[in-house]
DNA sequence: ATGTAATATGAATATTTGTTCATATGTTCA
DNA sequence: TGAACATATGAACAAATATTCATATTACAT
């Protein structure tokens, strides 16, 4: 674990330096559980869906993408737990929108990364 | 899979709304794998260790997470494949460093996002 | 050439995670 | 109250993934 070139003056300051870069520990877990959340294909879609202060219901999310209704309500239950999504219901149906213009800009720029490639 | 309520007028409308917010299928897969890897807290501490223009030996980075030097070695691994660091060999040392200013900037939104919560 | 340090990599394992299936809950309307 | 619709949820299963261990590769020094 220990290497030997880690005891030399010049490494020990790059050290030094790359530790003031680093957040807390727990920053970590968060932040990762965090990114997780777009690391997705489903989820992804349903945020696309919801961009641009759209609202839709459990059914038309999973008519929009073709994909069973549970499916998407265990999705939607992870966007819920994490507060990408806020519910709303109206009669028998619950109405889902983004809860948060962070979750747009991410998106976005994640979008435009990969778009920009080489 | 189909619901009633999705023949209405209104829910048509709000889906056919909805589907343009939707991107072109394939992108799905290519962004979902792109925030995947910051989804992970080793890769996360990795990309902050290299933050600021650092740039350090694999060596230094398993000493500085105090972590073995073949899993920062597999991580890297995936960090390379995604063109998130880039590698300069000197002597027996091989040393990374970020190779795309915009990662900075998503895991910077994403430490703020996390911090400014309630 | 040989030994040693630095890094990479393949296989194995444990854990996490997304989807499906079956079913439960909640709401409306007759 | 009961039937039908909309949604949620638990269990099971399959697939993906992070780490460890053992070993291979590469570069340097003697």
């Amino acid at each position: 674990m220990e290497n030997k070139n880690c005891t030399h003056k010049e490494h020990k300051d790059m050290k030094k330096k790359a530790l003031g870069n680093l957040a807390a520990e727990e920053t970590y877990p968060l932040l990762s559980e965090f990114f997780k959340i777009f690391g997705d294909s489903t989820r992804l879609k349903i945020i696309s869906l919801l961009r641009h202060n759209t609202s839709l219901s459990v059914c038309c999310i999973s008519d929009c993408l073709k994909m069973e209704q549970s499916a998407i309500s265990h999705q939607l239950k992870v966007l819920r737990n994490n507060q990408i999504v806020k519910v709303e219901r109206k009669g028998k149906q619950n109405f889902y929108s983004l809860s948060d213009l962070h979750v747009e800009l991410i998106y976005q720029m994640g979008l435009e990364h990969i778009l920009e490639e080489d």
